[in-house]
DNA sequence: ATATATAGGACTATCTTAGTCCAAATTCAA
DNA sequence: TTGAATTTGGACTAAGATAGTCCTATATAT
């Protein structure tokens, strides 16, 4: 089952409503209580999407975050990246593959699910956060 | 992190060995010597092609699986659903949504979210068994 | 009959994702 | 300078999905 994780929607959902609050700053609080997120969670998110550079924040008293780029700036491959790690659509293709995959010999399929990887890259490279704001 | 599961992998190099031994019977557990994939998952893996008539069996002594197919007649995507089941990449496009999502009235990203979806199922649709084999 | 197959249910183990809890550090303002 | 509101971030737990195993039944060629 292929499926973006629960923690980019809320990621997705959390840049529209700071988008939305066209440059003043919106507390992670905020974005919690509107768009129905856990609180816990959505702060780790908003911290990942800082220090990405996605957003700025500014802490203590009437601190909060603000998007530090346009979003059509923003790659949902950026996204995806920054919250869940590097993607690879299969285990065999992680950077460390050679050591850890015992099948290098008999894997007859890396070549072209690589290729398809690259198609799927390609996607989310293409589509912008302006695509879901 | 968005991914095919190992069980697609598995029928892709099953399917692949399959086709290469063109038109003799191969047994499970040739594909699973050769291709060092754990015997009793690729039994499974072989039964769920056979039911969505990817392939065709034959049971008993000198019985074994080949192609019901041409490979160019199996979209990817086939295969996926056959393996996993539905795919929906985000949990709230699955089909009892309405129900158990309990965000439909705060959720604000429904719409693009649904047109991603969309486009990674023309992908996987577009990509057929030939190409990995 | 028996060995070799597929068929398939039930279970377990392992990994990933989602979510929680707690304790800082920072900043504004009274 | 105290306190409330905020981000920061580590450690943990819960829940769910995926991967893998075990066992038994059924079919069939010889």
């Amino acid at each position: 089952m292929i499926r973006i994780s629960k923690k980019v929607e809320y990621a997705l959902m959390a840049l529209k409503f700071i988008s939305d609050s066209d440059h003043k700053l919106v507390t992670a609080r905020e974005i919690s209580d509107k768009g129905n997120i856990p609180y816990d969670l959505l702060s780790k998110i908003l911290q990942k999407l800082k220090n990405e550079n996605i957003l700025v924040s500014n802490q203590g008293m009437n601190g909060g975050y603000s998007l530090n780029k346009r979003t059509d700036e923003i790659p949902l491959f950026s996204l995806m990246t920054a919250i869940d790690g590097d993607t690879a659509i299969a285990e065999c293709l992680h950077d460390n593959n050679d050591k850890d995959c015992c099948m290098t010999d008999t894997c007859t399929i890396k070549l072209p699910v690589t290729r398809l990887q690259k198609e799927l890259e390609d996607l989310f490279k293409s589509k912008t956060i302006s695509d879901f704001v």
